[in-house]
DNA sequence: TTGGCTCTGTCAAATATTTTGCAGGAACTT
DNA sequence: AAGTTCCTGCAAAATATTTGACAGAGCCAA
């Protein structure tokens, strides 16, 4: 494939001069719908191409394999490489930095992490979750653990400026009671709840729940004990090199949700963030960009 | 996925609230690389999961099938399908979204931020700013914008239970001369400073510049005021198909520097992480995994 | 705490798969 | 045409895989 090493097909190709008969009619049969075909048993294989089941065993080591299994791992290795090769196929991500270095590593292990959270995502799952948090006449409250808290905090931020009525639920979970009184059906609560899942953050999704307060849950790809209550539910895989999780998945998808609710919004959001800008340049909070 | 008959990934997903969490630990394991990770044995399969092989028997009896080859036997048929059907499936994030779709389009532009992130930093400077941030003789400040407080916060958070003497900033900038005194030669500053860059933030980095203290900064790729002042500094490129910019790349280099500085204080961390977890055991904030 | 419950791993039996030995038979040579 | 060689399939042995039974561990409720 790079030239590393040859895939079976070509290996296949390059010996079928030296094949007899039937194994020219095995290859045949590999190649018919390769490489699914060499996937199953050996038996199953023999009787596709109509040989015996011996002739396959022969076929596998003059090709150099130690047996069939040899042969299927091969097998699956290059259908691994296949599958993966389109986006994994960078050149290294850092020049300079071996592939080991932790910058290559880590950039490796965030892609993956997205490529496999959103292959779990059903758009139309997704585009009801913005729609739902794009309703004005909905409160959109949100929460987050301890490490997640800043993730609920950024979209907050975020939201704020979309739309009216979006609160941010302290990190202190003894205020919570205070917000639950105020939640009404129909209203969403946005839960960040990724291990070790908190038993505060459960309790208030219950009890939120209870109230007919709809639930759209972020969480990791094991899956918070929220996830039975949840609306919308967006199992982020947060596997890293690293002692500790990454949430790059989660951001990917919490800002992809944000740039969508605002989509729907974009009347109300325009003449927002334009007052919000007037708010700031006055205030002289900040300058102007270069 | 065509409609005729649900695949395996999506059987997986429905089950997957119903799961147990050895299940769910193999149902990862099957997602990892999906569908190849499920084409070996039962027991190559059990093990890539950390589970036992009769855990693997019983999902699939779970799932439906009448034992593990005739799950096998299913992977290859949506394998065989997959694989004739039009080959540039595989570059779709998410399969039933057309490419346009703003997951498609969202997850394009993350990952081409980090590329082009990651082409820009010189490992070796990562490598100094890792040990920097790894002195325990030094403190360590953070602060954020009104987006960018969330990813200081995070940080904070991090470095919090990796070493001692970590100090987030409060958002409220009225607050911070009152850190700036306690600001020593040689301490370090990390500011996170994106579009539209503040102007206290600038202001606070000169005073802390003036007393020595040593600022890493995270930015975007056009640069903020700050940079000059900066020792290190890390130009994260934001772009997104939104009106909002997007922190994912940012977050993923932060999220490396955590784990390399924890790298260099393992002996530390490795007894505080034990001791914050035994505290939050003791306090009961989280429930057992499961 | 204690008792009941479910879950999960170990072990061993059952089953399937792969490999090997062997002999019939085709093709090629002398 | 007879002898030789190699190919091929059959069947049994060897090996690997899968499944079922059991018991320990952990969790939850009373």
């Amino acid at each position: 494939m790079t030239g590393d090493r040859k895939t079976i097909s070509e290996m296949v190709r390059d010996k079928f001069d030296d094949l007899t008969r039937a194994e020219r009619q095995l290859v045949d049969a590999i190649l018919r719908n390769y490489p699914v075909s060499g996937l199953g048993s050996i038996t199953a294989l023999a009787q596709s191409a109509d040989v015996s089941t011996p002739t396959v065993g022969r076929l596998v080591q003059k090709l150099g394999f130690h047996g069939y299994p040899a042969f299927q791992a091969a097998l699956r290795a290059e259908l691994e490489e296949q599958l993966s090769s389109p986006l994994v196929k960078h050149d290294r991500w850092s020049d300079g930095a071996p592939d080991t270095h932790i910058l290559n590593r880590f950039a490796d292990a965030a892609v993956d992490n997205l490529r496999q959270t959103l292959g779990q995502i059903d758009p139309a799952d997704f585009d009801a979750a913005c729609a739902l948090l794009a309703g004005l006449e909905r409160r959109i409250f949100a929460v987050g653990g301890r490490i997640t808290h800043a993730l609920a905090d950024y979209f907050c931020t975020h939201m704020q400026v979309i739309r009216d009525r979006v609160i941010p639920l302290a990190a202190n979970s003894n205020t919570w009671p205070h917000y639950l009184l105020s939640m009404r059906p129909g209203d969403v609560l946005v839960v960040f709840d990724i291990r070790r899942y908190e038993n505060d953050i459960l309790k208030l999704a219950e009890m939120a729940a209870d109230n007919g307060t709809e639930i759209v849950l972020f969480t990791d790809q094991w899956g918070s004990p929220v996830a039975p209550l949840a609306r919308h539910r967006f199992n982020c895989r947060i596997e890293a090199p690293s002692v500790w999780d990454s949430s790059a998945a989660t951001v990917v998808i919490l800002e992809t949700l944000i740039a969508g609710v605002q989509q729907r919004n974009w009347d109300t959001t325009r003449d927002r963030m334009k007052a919000i800008e007037d708010l700031f340049d006055r205030t002289r909070l900040f300058r102007k960009f270069n």
